[in-house]
RNA sequence: GGGCGCAUAGCUCAGUUGGUUAGAGCGCGUCGCUGAUAACGACGAGGUCCCAAGUUCGACUCUUGGUGCGCCCA
């Protein structure tokens, strides 16, 4: 017996029963047991922090994680799925700096870095709890308990392996950065935390003149909104294309040289005419040397020049240069560069550079410190603030006659996120980087062999983010990361790279390794993996190999923390220093996941680390003796990537946008007033959507899991929506729970026992499996619609599979829906009768239930990288009435392989028919009013061709069924009923006539469909004459289309035609007073509470002279349907009635439960 | 400002190498079914397939140019 299937089931209950038997009978492990020796499905975890509480966003992700190692596994792979968690990072920081209620890193070093990244260490784990309970919680299989951690040590020596590698090829080198910087705080922030800070400001916005050195009456005009950047002034830059012009400004009668195309726009500031006196290319104007408008740099270096690389000699500065940037949306089209504050402005100069011989080019200069005010370089202003300088600087300018005009503009400008009142301003750094631009055909060649999804990802954004590469800024001034493993020599300056902490100790006369050791000695609870860390491993120091008597200090930087996370294909092995074998299996990955927002970010740190450590070398790198590595083909460190859309939250609220709803029905009821529907950014701030743990209480993770797979492709952006989530519960997992429960009331009832029928071994109970088992027939001496159902199982089987072999999950849950629906809602619903025949061991009714069991078993093998919880539910009572015979777990099932012999695409055709003809056929009783419980005698079918007549005709009795008819016949009087409507086969047809296509379709439109087709199954083709021409069509080339003429009750399809007689005869009526007693009976019984198997006594007071006739006429059949052993025409005593009506007259019925009755042999 | 993506029913989305009647689910409405039943079925209303031009016998689909939205980067 199969345990009882509660028809009102709880699916979160049900899932916590499922966890508990996964984790106590360890069916995860076994799943990777039994693959011990298989061929690798790779999987890789993208590590996420778990130092802030997990999101929607992470179900999603961890959800698809989890779909594919399970689908790969049940198909036949090994598939170990190593956790991982992302530990370093300014945020952690951040929080860390929030829990003291301090800001900067002057009040870091105050508080001690030390007790600081003890701090940091102890909270990436806050919400380790949460994590682990989400993940397993939504299913999510994979080895927590030995995950890589990036703080380890393990993981950081790893990561110094491969910057030592780096470093000795000559790919990892300092150089300067323009950041935003917190000049009072003295840090870099990044683009996110500058992205927060914007505000609008007005700022002095102001257009200086620079004289020419060869003609000082003639000027530059440029423009700025930051004066306190001119005193550091290196270049003029214009566009080479655009043109410009000397225009004479009348009261002075100097020379200005501005775009043409600005002309009017100036003109119009200073409010009078400026004419023109001449123009010239920007090209022409490159190479001009102009006098700045301070001499602070001038006085010494002005006349300077350096060789040129190619011959000759050149001004180092204070000359026009090219640049494509120029623009005329703004300013003059002439622009000031001070590459100390602006980014592109830094290129100039790195482009100028390199235009000299070494050392022969121009400095970086900065008159500014890093503390924001004005440096030793420029005296006049020294020590002040350099926002506070602009209106100084302005006046100054004005009195030196340089000033042309001055305006105010509004405009956005960045200020620090955690002090409101400072103004960024952008300040070069020094800095590592790596030279990633080296590799950038190398990176473009192994992108091309990933499969993306969505494939535009290769070349639109993650191709064009390679295109425009530059070196990966690699340190951060920072504490808690990754250190760089580089040590300097106090002497000369020269640097070695290490790459294991071993190593470190192994160099001559160590130093300051006792740091470490205090502190283990103070607080012993310390993890050992701290001393690869900030500060103690500043302290190490060693005799510099380059000088006598030298020391080699470590630089002070750590890494960016998307290195570490890039560095995850082998440094979760400990690579190179140990878990070689481990990191020779597992790369590279077969499949990783992650959202659209990681394409910058761990999908570019991944390729870029694995192409410059395994990929092809681009010619003329040297390869470092210390790390020969294989070269492995591309593409890696992964083939497949989905990048998953993003989440988006649904909320209600109010017009005033005060109150938030996350139901549409909480906001009818709670607001009020009328509420606005919004779809937008989840957001802690707003409380705009339901945390996970809630939708699992509530709907269940499978709920979740099918929503997300269910719904649409992974890469579109996906809507958290409740409603949705809720829906998918009866639109599949309560359809399949109904079919499945079904089974189970009717196998109990009839003691179909699958376990007493088979001896033996039953496995994964597969058809082979169960082919011994008494009264199992081969599929092909089943029924029809057994036959029918299998064959859409199969057919579902191989186009699921298809599906998820090409990472498509939303194509394969499109087919398993439609799967469950087909059985749903056709198979079970046209056999219902056979599962209620009396007779329990009829073939036929034999062929019923195992055909269902089997669907419902290869179903729940189906569904369970999907759906595990539910799939597994099934099985445990399906597969569980085997106990140890059969296997545990679904989950230690392989996935079903599709028989392509059980796949019957004529039958599936023939059976979609028999469907069309029975909804046109209810769609024709219902525009007639006829109700279904009322038995019609003949329906007419015409069809638009005749291949599948004969089946249709042996197979009426579905039809007779569904449509509650007494016959069905097919007609030959088409032409009474119907006519034809002749197109062209558009597709076929379109090369051939080509342009003639309008007058043959107008052709065969107004043609006479009926002698037309006539004429075709005669001869087999008809001539057609179009423009004199004639062409031959054969039965291919066109479509014929039936159209119901008007007058008859008929309803049309795409194939079929239907009419329905609709006469009725005082039999016929009887016949359906008969079937709404009988429905009476059976609601009645149900409000009764009855068993399915409960006998009654049934007593029927009518005045009606049609019912009591109907019911003499039909006594057995009602006794039969309603399970009523005796009928009378009186009150029952002591049974209480209902009051109903059939037919407009009014019936008193008594339905008694026979509780004695007890003998179900009986019937 | 640049790159990428998206735009189809009230909502969320499909739409397969261009083929002439553009689909699904939900929602809404009507009707029906009823021992799987807090399910289910049928039908209906609802579409300038964002706009414009082009290519073509034929464009939701291809090309170009716009408009709007989103994301990433500046």
């Amino acid at each position: 017996m199969f345990a009882q299937v509660p028809s009102n089931v709880n699916f979160p209950s049900l899932e916590e029963e499922i966890l508990a038997f996964w984790k106590q009978h360890r069916i995860y492990e076994q799943s990777l047991q039994q693959r011990q020796d298989a061929p690798k499905f790779v999987f890789y975890e993208g590590p996420p922090t778990a130092n802030g509480l997990p999101h929607p966003g992470h179900c999603l992700t961890r959800a698809i994680k989890d779909l594919f190692p399970r689908y790969r596994t049940m198909r036949g792979y090994r598939c170990d799925r190593k956790g991982g968690w992302d530990t370093h990072g300014l945020p952690v920081e951040v929080e860390v700096c929030k829990e003291l209620g301090i800001h900067s890193k002057e009040e870091i070093e105050a508080f001690g870095v030390e007790p600081f990244i003890h701090r940091c260490q102890a909270s990436v784990w806050r919400y380790m709890k949460q994590w682990e309970q989400l993940t397993e919680r939504l299913g999510f299989w994979i080895h927590l308990d030995e995950a890589y951690v990036t703080y380890h040590q393990s993981y950081v020596e790893s990561v110094w392996w491969s910057l030592k590698h780096l470093f000795d090829r000559g790919l990892l080198y300092r150089g300067h950065k323009i950041v935003w910087w917190w000049a009072q705080g003295g840090t870099a922030l990044s683009s996110g935390e500058v992205g927060q800070g914007y505000r609008e400001v007005a700022d002095p916005s102001v257009y200086i003149r620079f004289p020419l050195v060869d003609d000082p009456n003639t000027a530059l005009l440029v423009w700025t909104t930051t004066p306190w950047t001119l005193p550091s002034n290196q270049f003029a830059a214009v566009h080479p294309d655009l043109n410009y012009a000397t225009i004479v400004d009348e009261p002075t009668g100097q020379r200005l040289i501005i775009a043409q195309a600005l002309v009017p726009t100036i003109a119009a500031k200073v409010k009078r005419e400026l004419p023109i006196e001449s123009v010239c290319r920007g090209s022409e104007l490159v190479g001009k040397r102009y006098v700045p408008p301070f001499d602070f740099y001038y006085h010494g270096d002005g006349t300077r020049t350096g060789q040129l690389r190619d011959g000759g000699t050149q001004a180092i500065a204070w000359r026009i240069v090219p640049a494509d940037f120029v623009t005329l949306d703004s300013g003059t089209g002439v622009v000031h560069q001070a590459p100390a504050f602006g980014e592109v402005d830094y290129e100039v100069l790195i482009d100028q550079q390199q235009r000299f011989a070494e050392g022969q080019g121009p400095p970086l200069i900065c008159a500014v410190g890093p503390d924001g005010k004005f440096n030793d370089q420029a005296p006049e202003f020294q020590g002040r603030w350099v926002k506070d300088c602009d209106r100084d600087i302005n006046r100054q300018l004005r009195e030196r006659g340089l000033l042309y005009h001055q305006e105010q503009y509004l405009h956005d400008y960045p200020f620090c996120w955690r002090a409101e009142d400072d103004p960024l301003i952008q300040y070069p750094r020094q800095s590592w980087f790596i030279r990633t631009t080296a590799f950038k055909d190398q990176m473009l060649a192994n992108n091309q062999k990933i499969q993306w999804l969505p494939e535009h990802i290769r070349s639109g954004r993650f191709g064009n983010f390679l295109e425009t590469n530059v070196d990966w800024a690699l340190s951060r001034e920072r504490y808690w990361g990754t250190p760089l493993p580089i040590w300097v020599c106090d002497q000369t300056g020269r640097m070695e790279a290490v790459s294991s902490y071993d190593e470190l100790l192994s160099k001559p006369d160590v130093q300051g390794v006792d740091a470490w050791l205090r502190a283990k000695e103070t607080h012993p609870e310390l993890v050992e993996d701290l001393k690869v860390h900030k500060p103690y491993i500043d302290a190490i120091t060693y005799a510099s190999p380059f000088a006598q008597g030298a020391r080699m200090q470590r630089v002070p930087e750590v890494i960016d923390c998307w290195y570490d996370s890039g560095a995850m294909p082998f440094a979760q092995w400990g690579y190179p220093h140990q878990g070689r074998e481990s990191f020779q299996q597992q790369f590279p990955a077969d499949f990783i996941s992650e959202a659209i927002d990681q394409t910058r970010g761990w999908f570019y740190s991944l390729l870029a680390i694995s192409t410059m450590l395994f990929g092809d070398q681009p010619a003329g790198t040297q390869p470092a003796e210390s790390a020969q590595q294989t070269v492995h083909p591309y593409p890696h460190p992964y083939q497949t990537c989905i990048v998953l859309g993003l989440m988006l939250a649904e909320w209600w609220e109010s017009a005033d946008g005060k109150q938030r709803f996350l139901s549409e029905s909480d906001a009818r009821e709670l607001c009020s007033e009328k509420t606005v529907h919004r779809i937008g950014k989840m957001s802690k701030q707003l409380r705009n959507y339901r945390s996970p743990q809630e939708i699992f209480d509530v709907y269940g993770a499978d709920a979740l899991r099918w929503y997300f797979f269910a719904n649409q492709a992974p890469w579109n952006s996906i809507i958290y929506s409740e409603k949705a989530i809720k829906e998918s519960i009866p639109e599949f997992l309560l359809r399949l729970w109904n079919v499945y429960s079904f089974f189970v009331i009717y196998a109990n009832i009839d003691g179909f026992d699958p376990a007493t029928r088979l001896d033996g071994h039953a496995g994964q109970l597969t058809d082979a499996d169960l082919a011994d088992a008494a009264g199992w027939r081969p599929i092909d001496q089943r029924g029809e619609l057994d036959r029918w159902i299998t064959s859409e199982l199969h057919r579902t089987v191989q186009h699921v599979t298809d599906r998820m072999d090409a990472y498509d999950n939303y194509g394969a849950c499109k087919q398993l829906s439609h799967f469950v629906d087909a059985l749903s809602n056709w198979y079970v619903r046209r056999s219902r009768e056979r599962f209620w025949a009396a007779q329990t061991d009829s073939p036929d009714k034999l062929d019923a239930y195992w055909t269902l069991y089997q669907c419902l078993l290869t179903t729940s093998k189906l569904i369970a990288p999907f759906t595990p919880f539910l799939a597994e539910a099934m099985w445990q009572n399906l597969a569980g009435v085997f106990q140890q015979r059969a296997v545990e777990s679904v989950h230690l099932c392989d996935y079903p392989v599709a028989d392509p012999a059980a796949i019957d695409a004529e039958l599936a055709t023939q059976m979609a028919l028999l469907r069309e003809i029975a909804s046109s056929g209810l769609r024709v009783r219902m525009e007639n009013k006829l109700k279904v419980r009322q038995p019609l005698s003949k329906v007419e079918v015409i069809l638009a061709d005749d291949t599948h007549r004969t089946w249709l005709e042996q197979h009426d009795g579905l039809l007779r069924e569904e449509l509650n008819v007494k016959q069905v016949e097919y007609t030959q009087q088409a032409d009474l009923y119907i006519a034809y409507q002749i197109q062209p086969n558009f597709k076929r047809l379109g090369p051939r006539v080509g342009k003639r296509m309008p007058q043959v379709k107008q052709a065969l439109v107004s043609a006479d469909g009926g002698k037309l087709l006539a004429e075709l199954n005669r001869a087999g083709k008809v001539l057609l004459t179009v423009q004199d021409q004639t062409i031959e069509l054969d039965s291919e080339d066109i479509q014929v289309r039936l159209q119901a003429r008007e007058g008859w009750a008929a309803a049309q399809g795409d194939q079929s035609v239907v009419v329905l007689s609709t006469e009725l005869t005082p039999e016929l009526i009887r016949e359906g007073l008969i079937r709404d007693l009988v429905r009476l009976v059976n609601e009645r019984r149900k409000e009764l509470d009855c068993a399915f198997t409960d006998r009654i006594r049934l007593g029927i007071v009518t005045e009606s002279v049609d019912l009591t006739t109907a019911l003499r006429e039909n006594e057995a059949y009602v006794m039969n349907e309603t399970l009523a052993r005796e009928i009378v025409g009186s009150p029952l005593d002591d049974v209480s009635s209902v009051q109903q009506e059939i037919a407009k007259c009014p019936v008193t019925l008594f339905v008694q439960i026979l509780h004695d009755w007890n003998d179900p042999s009986e019937d």
